[in-house]
DNA sequence: GGTCGGCGAGACGGAGCGTCTTGTCGGGCT
DNA sequence: AGCCCGACAAGACGCTCCGTCTCGCCGACC
């Protein structure tokens, strides 16, 4: 009876050894062009497949959900964005977007948030990024896989930059880096995601300066 | 040739005055109750007509799609649950959600805080309420009537409560209050959209003491 | 040179789309 | 009082896309 085979419907699980490589990538790049050409909602499978002139099974082979598809050739174009945005200085893996220490915090968060609003307003970005936000609010899984293998890793770098500040003592040792990194950070994401407001280096500028001296009056007789 | 009539392919635009009200009311539920039930995208025009007892034809004459459908539905909901939550103390015009003034701003942005994560947390809003905010991202016209009709007012409320900051001394007056607010929103709103973060009492009470008393130390040294 | 499994292609039944048709019903006008 | 008009419930229609399936085909490994 029991031998070393499941007993339940499982799926006859595919051979990645197999795998073709050509097929994967044409896949990523339909459906980045697809979803930035036509909108996610009207981006379909049957589309995808015809996109890149693949049989409709090979993407449910390998994929669960077109939110799937997006999510790993979105993860696939930002590992290569990031790899030619790295200069080859070091052979060691660069981190993603690593946040320069001139040991002026507020020059260095500028800088950076600067760089996001760039990024933010690049169509090539702004179409699949914004379709799996869309995906991951209202699909837990999904949100939670784009926060864990995109979001984070980035916002970890600002968590890195805020502990080498409170060792300077630019920042107070008493906060805590990862709360503290979304007073700047969130109000950006949610103007881009909702709409609620214009982007612009000024603003993002305010943000940190808001951030870091906080909306209380600093002189000896507040508080 | 020019008679009072329009030219092109026009909609014959149906007549208000006749409209069920019934139907109406009945098409909302359904549509609040699919959208919990089953979630967003399984909601579907002809399971809401199916569930309301009413022709797909009479949701297609008064509405363009189901986000359409449900923005209205959840407005006519905010706008019931308000009217619920003002004391009738005052005939006048219950502004949502008012912010209490008591001279204490921390106090009062806690408070309020508070409220909001017990409104981000029940069932019945979250729904909805996330359906909307993720169609709104990706579909921009959704995204702003969103918004315009239901986010931006309750910013307003921070607006004025912030002006009033200033005006008593409690926040610096060379502060935008609009952009102000987005320290202590914003976050919240990040977390609970994108599961980038557990959403508490003590994280909101967090945000409102760093927003307001900044990252950087207060010592007269600093800055 | 035979076997195995992923591959492109596309047929299949089922859902839901948005439109259109039919007959019913109720309010407003004459 | 009787009539007319348009919104209404119901559901048929052709369409697209879903997810599964069945074909041959072809390349890799034995």
């Amino acid at each position: 009876m029991a031998h070393t085979s499941a007993r339940p419907p499982q799926k006859p699980t595919p051979d990645s050894s197999r795998r073709s490589e050509k097929s994967r990538r044409a896949i990523y790049a339909a459906a980045l062009t697809l979803v930035t050409e036509v909108g996610y909602p009207k981006t379909t499978i049957e589309g995808i497949a015809a996109r890149a002139g693949v049989g409709k099974q090979t993407i449910y082979r390998w994929w669960s959900s077109k939110a799937d598809v997006l999510l790993e050739a979105f993860i696939d174009l930002s590992a290569q964005t990031a790899e030619a945005t790295a200069r080859p200085e070091v052979v060691g893996k660069q981190s993603p977007y690593e946040i320069p220490d001139t040991g002026d915090l507020e020059a260095d968060l500028k800088l950076v948030l600067r760089a996001m609003v760039d990024e933010l307003l690049d169509p090539a970005f702004e179409a699949p990024s914004r379709a799996l936000a869309a995906e991951g609010v209202v699909n837990e899984q999904v949100g939670r896989e784009f926060v864990g293998k995109l979001l984070e890793p980035q916002l970890q770098q600002y968590v890195k930059r805020l502990r080498a500040a409170q060792e300077q003592g630019a920042v107070r040792t008493d906060i805590d880096p990862r709360i503290a990194l979304e007073l700047f950070v969130s109000p950006l994401a949610q103007r881009w995601l909702q709409f609620t407001g214009p982007i612009s280096y000024e603003y993002t500028d305010k943000l940190v300066e808001y951030a870091l001296y906080g909306l209380a009056p600093r002189g000896p007789a507040a508080r």
